[in-house]
DNA sequence: CACAATACGGAAGTAAGGTTCCGTTTGTCA
DNA sequence: TGACAAACGGAACCTTACTTCCGTATTGTG
């Protein structure tokens, strides 16, 4: 983008701190109040003026959106894990479902925000999520090939199974993870169950 | 409640025709903008003021508690005719969900209204819902002792199941019919797929 | 038809929270 | 160490919606 003047300052010091700051703090407050969260707090929790969160995030959903693809790389990173392990492919699937949903519920309120994060937020994150759905792509169709995964399900369909798992993380008295092991078997190639 | 007086006047038969016509108002409303319509839009869709539809309704918590207990009255309907029916229990099981998803599915942005509801909202269709979940349960029992659904799940499971179900209706491009069918199978007795 | 009683209309009030602006402070480099 | 650019702080601003209030209109009854 703006990386053709190359030989350009480098970023002061205070700027790369404050930055990861406000990230640490957005990640605690978006926990505490889901989307709610507010501006000031979040500037409060990194112990910076307001000001200065709107000079590293020109606005709340670039905020979120950051989240977003930090979240998103966590996952990403499983997912590529996933494609270096042996064994029985449906079941590596699987696993990198569960960790995926692992992830997301280690911050379930921040998760809230998330699924509430307008349209813009999630274009930011695009590239990574693109990345995100061709690995699991690539899982997948192994695991169709070798037989024991449903043949009705790509990559698209994740995203979609796993909005609908994490939308039930928030709730008290709600056991997300029988939740995410119904569609698990639901997954399995009929009959081989 | 206040029907301790039974003997009160009838109520004028504008403000009868005046709530209904607010309802429905408030249907296309949230249909088209979700939780973000407003009451000034509510209000004005039903030639009204806006006053008036304080009166009706004290606030919009109050609004959508209203449309949550109709949309649920509807699948309380569906599950009380599944007491009625014969042959498979499994089966009667599956088809109660998949018209509750309908239910919800008519009207996605509604739906995605409802979803975003606070919990008094949620509590304002607190009856009905216990009495749907009741309703459930026996269906539930049913097909597991029929031996055709798994045993770790039960009516207040089924809440759950909904309403991630119902997160990723309102997605472009998602199907949440196929989404629904996976779910459905993961709910069959290990074996009887 | 007139009179209560009930309901309506919609302008104005209010609260909440994202965003801006500009004076002050801090970091970097010679 | 001094000077300039880059960052920061936070009070004030502005927009957006929910809600209230009270004068006006409608309904139903004797």
């Amino acid at each position: 983008m703006n990386n053709i003047a190359v030989t350009q300052k480098p970023e002061r010091a205070d700027k790369t701190r404050n930055r990861a700051r406000i990230l640490e703090a957005a990640s605690a407050a978006f926990a505490e109040f889901g989307v709610e969260a507010q501006m000031d707090d979040v500037a409060a929790r990194a112990g910076l003026g307001v000001g200065t969160l709107y000079r590293h995030f020109a606005t709340k959903e670039a905020l979120v959106g950051a989240m977003i693809r930090e979240r998103f790389a966590l996952i990403l990173d499983l997912a590529r894990a996933g494609l270096e392990r042996e064994g029985e492919p449906f079941a590596v699937v699987k696993d990198v479902l569960r960790g995926g949903a692992g992830v997301c519920a280690d911050d379930v309120a921040a998760q809230d925000a998330l699924m509430a994060a307008g349209d813009e937020a999630w274009r930011r994150a695009g590239d990574i999520l693109e990345e995100l759905q061709a690995t699991m792509q690539v899982l997948i169709d192994r695991a169709q090939a070798a037989g024991t995964m449903r043949l009705d399900f790509d990559s698209a369909d994740v995203s979609m199974i796993m909005c609908g798992v994490s939308a039930t993380m928030s709730v008290d008295g709600w056991d997300w993870q029988r939740h995410l092991e119904i569609l698990l078997d639901g997954l399995a190639a009929p009959g081989a169950r």
